[in-house]
RNA sequence: GGCCCGUUGGUCAAGUGGUUAAGACACCGCCCUUUCACGGCGGUAACAUGGGUUCGAAUCCCGUACGGGUCACCA
């Protein structure tokens, strides 16, 4: 048993006066979006206040342990921009950060609250599988064991578990930034399990001792630790410690009844940047779902929420999460990255479709900004459906349907003569969209008919494609004169003239 | 089942006693146009429900319904 003097020691590690955050992830392997969105909050908390925000890795259930899951938090975490002030890999004043590698203090912190009246120890044999669990509260014998006899077995080495004493009466009041104030009859709350029977604490338990030994002002987390906060209060009281502030945030859904989860397929952090999704247009997404800047304003970065945040616009409610939105957004985040940005991230998606390496990928980038929402859509808008190679590769055997566009005005007639004309004047304009617009437009204006009639069919016979990123001008440029010319020859062809 | 929490268009949501109940996504229409997009303009669509309180209620109170959470030696 530790002294005074132990308890003093780590009281004065704790840091004061500063607001202070923390993220407790136990390692399970997966990030979902959930976990990010409360990752996000509570280090908007931290960043708004110019506090510090705290990893601390929560395994104390030493059957749930993946291996590998804490780099998926720390890559998950550092690729987003939360960047933790504190953590296992940092370090910092209240270490460790790892609730295993903490386990010597619990027991210490929980046998002052036994000597406090506010735990017992509980010698019953743990409730079987399926079972009604336990004991009422009231009805557990080892609650009203005198101090002597349950030293005495402990001592003897009879195996025990350490329950929190509840008191039977009154009721407890806690106060949420979400919720307001909540009140629970005492004779509600069951005398939960502090310390399980292998030595290490429960969550509920390492939180308060960790939460307080951190320093931690706001404790984020899920709703579904509503209903035991009053719990934690009376544990507070307890040890005579301040009570931090509590933000619990409703959960994210991915239909009116469930969650978002693993088993359902829904998509982790990284599932969805592997389905082309940008990271900050996932962090801007994730930020307003469940909470809302109070204007109209959509888009924030992670360095604009951080002014932007404020307890006062998160949502009581479930919200559900909606791909579609997201996708939109991501477009918005694509379409405002510059040229050169958006051929870098696209380039990869780009390459594995357009195999031509005369092809510049930046050119064609050029043509798929303001089509693209998600990068994995990417090859399919360049012809590499159902493992089709690119137009720009190779041009597909298309049926000559395709010169027919009734808004376009072309026919099966009037294309021949059109791409007869067109060749021509590309065999000797220059090689830039400019001049091929205009000598194309030239070939309208001089048959007198609308560009469209000129254009649609120049499209079909180089890209053999009905629906194209760009329009005629730009691929026929991209493609080479020489190659375009061939296509249209090839055009005239099927059509038989 | 007990206890706790929630409920504004299909979705995210603004709204804190007086508003024509914002805005965004999605959807539909029109415009732009060289297909598709982008962009512009417009449209459909909501206060779960019943009682109160009030001159007046999406906003306050009570009930009901529906949904969620919790009631582990999991977190």
């Amino acid at each position: 048993m530790k002294d005074e003097k132990w308890f003093a020691e780590l009281e004065s590690r704790i840091p004061r006066g500063e607001v202070r955050t923390r993220f407790a992830p136990s390692p399970t392997g997966y990030m979902h979006v959930g976990n990010l969105r409360t990752a996000l909050y509570t280090y908007l908390i931290a960043r708004k206040n110019k506090g510090k925000f705290i990893l601390r890795i929560e395994d104390t259930d030493q059957e749930r342990l993946v291996e590998g899951a804490v780099d998926v938090i720390y890559k998950t975490l550092a690729e987003c921009g939360l960047t933790h002030d504190e953590g296992p890999d940092v370090g910092g004043p209240v270490g460790p950060y790892v609730q295993t590698e903490r386990r010597g203090l619990y027991m210490e912190f929980a046998e002052r609250l036994i000597e406090r009246g506010h735990a017992y120890r509980c010698f019953c044999e743990k409730a079987e599988e399926g079972a009604e669990g336990g004991f009422e509260k009231a009805d557990d014998p080892c609650r009203n064991l005198s101090r002597e006899e349950s030293e005495a077995r402990a001592a003897a080495g009879e195996p025990f578990v350490v329950r929190q004493r509840i008191p039977h009466e009154g009721s407890t009041t806690f106060h949420d930034e979400i919720f307001g104030d909540i009140t629970a009859p005492n004779a509600d709350l069951d005398d939960q399990v502090l310390m399980k029977r292998d030595g290490l604490p429960t969550y509920n338990f390492a939180n308060v001792i960790d939460d307080h030994l951190m320093g931690i002002t706001h404790v984020v987390r899920g709703t579904e630790y509503l209903s035991s906060a009053p719990k934690y209060n009376l544990l507070y009281e307890g040890f005579g410690w301040d009570v931090p502030r509590y933000v619990h945030c409703s959960p994210v859904m991915r239909d009116a009844h469930n969650k978002m989860s693993k088993r359902h397929g829904d998509p982790s952090y990284e599932d969805l940047i592997a389905q082309g999704y940008l990271t900050e247009a996932v962090v801007n997404y994730v930020a307003l779902l469940g909470w809302s800047p109070g204007g109209e304003r959509e888009i924030f970065s992670l360095k604009e929420l951080e002014e932007a945040f404020d307890l006062s616009g998160l949502s009581k409610s479930p919200a559900i999460f909606d791909i579609e939105k997201l996708r939109w957004l991501n477009g918005e985040y694509i379409r405002a990255l510059s040229a050169e940005d958006f051929n870098r991230r696209a380039e990869p998606y780009i390459r594995q479709a357009v195999k031509n390496a005369a092809i510049d990928s930046a050119d064609i980038a050029a043509l798929l900004q303001q089509r693209t929402e998600v990068l994995t859509e990417i090859p399919q808008k360049l012809g590499c459906g159902g493992g089709a190679e690119s137009f720009f590769d190779r041009l597909p055997d298309y049926d000559v349907e395709l010169f027919v566009n009734k808004k376009s005005k072309s026919t099966l007639e009037s294309a021949p003569r059109f791409l007869r004309l067109a060749r021509e004047a590309l065999a000797l304009c220059s090689w830039d969209d400019e001049s091929i617009l205009e000598a194309l437009k030239a070939v309208a204006e001089g048959e007198g008919v609308k560009n469209a009639a000129v254009m649609w069919p120049v499209r079909i016979a180089v890209s053999g494609t009905q629906v194209t990123p760009g329009g005629a001008v730009e691929i026929t440029r991209i493609l080479g004169r020489e190659e375009a010319l061939r296509r249209i020859d090839e055009a005239l062809k099927k059509l038989g003239s």
